[in-house]
DNA sequence: ATAGGGTTAG
């Protein structure tokens, strides 16, 4: 028989009055816990709901459903992944609501490969009949590219509503089969916004923004997100005008506009460069009173920076209550198209002291604002430290932008040694930057090899002709700019359109 | 008390 002394006799008496009252299953309430969880996953509190979960002596199928939705929100496939596992390992039954979750979690992220596995599971637990799961899985598939398992599901589904067509519709635009979705669609015997919504949505994802512009101004009842879908392809396509145009219908038709339709309207007025039309979208959000958004203020910042107003776009910046690693690259890359090497590197300075990675991105736009400030030094240190200090593995673009760092400090070798010890083979823009400095700094020799390479790779690059016949000018060699000249008519190139705050060339109307 | 179909940024 066990001894018990003193000791143990008060470890047990403490441990008994510490017990959480959770810890007696009888008298355990697992709803109002539910109700607990359900409440901290809406306010996005997964953390909080996830103690709540883990302090649970008894759980039943809401719990986990409830605590995976919550995952799932928090865009943490790999919980959701952890989760369901363990649901699964103490013995619950997935329901149609767990398998719809853990299927959204999925998408999109590389977990989505599980898809089958899940169908599976669907299968031998004879959910496939369910619209809910239906969906999920179409979604799933068309994500993995899977087209007959894809209509094999629609299929599966019992009794079909509007949104497993709709799924459908969107499901096929996605893969590519712009007719498929269009006959489905024709043969839906019930459509709503959503459906045609899907439909021009569909046709701008496949580049076919006119033919979305003649669905939507087909349909009879538009909302906000119809518009926003037709309004973001304008802007996806470079037809920033169209883009504005739209914006404004969409205001005479009384819709209101939300924090997705003014990232894009704003995109548009970054497009052209316009900051009389940046401005008067900025009003018109304060007007409308929507609610702070990271997307949109990352949105607002990035307009004031590339229309010009740079102490506009430092003023949203500092105003936000939160920001992520695109709004840090919208700062930074703001500083460096202005030319403000220094303050883009105070700002990474800041950056990283937030605790927040740099990426690709984010070296793109520090290597180009050391270009710019002639920091050869300071852009050396930045890229060596790429991949040892930040994980960043350097990609063509950060080698483009050192060749281009090199070049318009005039150490061409440099450059060129660069370019022969990449990794990888150089693309049009390393040959262009090299091409540049070589107009920048009249070397002929190098500057041939660069247009060459650029031919190989079968550019028509304007930037090829243009340098190249200056350096031939600039060396008096008259017969050869004659000739580049012509070459560039025949192949009817012209000089690119330079963008100017001044002149707003594709601004207003 | 838990789930599906169409929208945003560098």
């Amino acid at each position: 028989m066990r001894r018990l002394d003193k000791t143990s006799l008060l470890t047990n008496y403490r441990q008994l009055c510490t017990l959480p009252a959770a810890s007696h299953p009888a008298t355990y309430n697992i709803l109002s816990c539910n109700r607990k969880i359900a409440e901290c996953v809406r306010n996005d509190q997964t953390p909080s709901a996830q103690d709540l979960f883990d302090q649970m002596p008894v759980r039943d199928v809401v719990s986990w459903n409830t605590m995976l939705s919550g995952l799932q929100k928090a865009k943490n496939p790999h919980g959701v992944n952890r989760c369901f596992s363990q649901m699964t390992r103490d013995g619950f039954r997935p329901n149609e609501y767990t398998v719809s979750i853990v299927l959204n979690a999925f998408l999109g992220t590389a977990f989505n490969v599980l898809v089958s596995q899940v169908h599976a599971v669907v299968v031998r637990l004879a959910l496939n009949s369910s619209v809910f799961v239906g969906s999920a899985l179409m979604k799933g598939y068309a994500n993995a590219g899977n087209r007959v398992a894809l209509s094999g599901v629609f299929d599966e589904i019992s009794v079909k509503d509007v949104s497993s067509w709709n799924a459908l519709v969107s499901s096929y635009m996605e893969l590519g089969c712009i007719h498929e979705a269009q006959t489905v669609f024709d043969g839906m015997l019930e459509r709503n916004v959503v459906s045609w919504t899907s439909l021009v949505n569909g046709y701008i994802s496949n580049k076919r923004v006119n033919k979305a512009r003649s669905v939507f101004d087909k349909m009879s009842e538009k909302n906000v997100v119809s518009w926003t879908v037709m309004i973001s392809g304008y802007v996806r396509s470079h037809k920033f005008v169209d883009a504005l145009d739209l914006f404004v219908l969409m205001l005479k038709s009384g819709t209101r506009p939300n924090h997705f339709t003014f990232s894009s309207v704003l995109d548009a007025c970054a497009g052209c460069s316009s900051l009389i039309l940046g401005q008067q979208v900025h009003s018109s959000i304060l007007k409308f009173g929507v609610p702070e958004d990271v997307i949109m203020s990352t949105s607002l910042v990035d307009m004031y920076a590339k229309c010009g107003d740079i102490g506009a776009a430092l003023c949203i910046f500092r105003s936000m209550p939160r920001k992520n690693l695109v709004t840090w690259n919208s700062i930074i890359g703001g500083y460096a198209r202005h030319g403000l090497a220094t303050r883009a590197l105070e700002e990474f300075q800041s950056m990283t002291e937030c605790g927040c990675r740099p990426d690709e991105v984010t070296f793109v736009n520090l290597l180009s604002a050391c270009g710019h400030g002639g920091m050869v030094e300071k852009g050396e240190i930045l890229f060596n430290s790429m991949k040892a200090k930040f994980g960043v593995e350097p990609k063509v673009e950060h080698y483009a932008c050192m060749v281009d760092l090199y070049g318009r400090a005039g150490e061409l070798e440099e450059a060129e040694k660069l370019i022969q010890g990449m990794p990888f083979q150089p693309d049009v823009v390393v040959w262009v930057a090299l091409l540049g400095a070589c107009g920048l700094h009249s070397s002929l020799e190098l500057g041939e090899l660069a247009a060459t390479e650029i031919d190989k790779l079968g550019h028509a690059h304007p930037a090829r002709y243009s340098t190249l016949s200056r350096i031939h000018g600039e060396r008096g060699a008259w017969n050869s700019v004659q000739e580049f000249r012509k070459t560039m008519q025949q192949k009817g190139i012209r000089k690119q359109n330079a963008g100017s705050w001044v002149e707003s060339p594709q601004g207003m109307r």
